[in-house]
DNA sequence: CGATTTTGACCTGCGC
DNA sequence: GCGCAGGTCAAAATCG
């Protein structure tokens, strides 16, 4: 039975999960990078509260999972998806309320870079259920 | 066979 | 400085 600890063997303190991510943020705030840390990060984070029994809320897109944690506010756990497609990096987040199950929060995060594959079928009778949330 | 999903482990940031 | 919370990745298993 191997230990699980030799299995992460060459993990440079997790410095790969950034390497794909705003290639020109750095540049453009070049600045003492004491105060102005997290003025702006990523700005588009779109929260889509919507009505549904099923977490997966297919808005046209391949979604593909890969990661699932319990936040200590909800007592249902969190799902994480990211988009997948070649070269797109877009996130998204989709949390349930434990106040409401029936309520589902789709948190996006990023653009989309490519058309979409699965026309909206129902999705505008989604919409009409649909709460836009931009905390930005 | 390939893509996707699932669970566990690990890392980072912030708070106190 | 340590603990907690949240977030991400990896390997294995499963489905089409």
């Amino acid at each position: 039975m191997q230990v699980h600890q030799k299995s992460k063997e060459i993990r440079p303190s997790g410095i790969s999960s950034l390497d794909c991510e705003t290639p020109v943020a750095k540049t453009s705030c070049e600045c003492k990078g004491e105060k102005n840390k997290k003025m702006m990060m990523r700005s588009h984070r779109y929260a889509f509260q919507t009505r549904s029994q099923v977490d997966i809320l297919d808005d046209g897109y391949r979604w593909r999972k890969y990661g699932q944690k319990a936040v200590k506010n909800n007592k249902f756990p969190r799902s994480y998806y990211r988009c997948a497609h070649k070269g797109c990096k877009v996130k998204k987040q989709i949390q349930r309320l434990s106040k409401d199950e029936g309520i589902v929060v789709t948190t996006y995060e990023g653009m989309h870079a490519h058309p979409v594959e699965k026309p909206p079928d129902n999705f505008d009778n989604i919409l009409n259920h649909m709460r836009v949330y931009t905390p930005f």
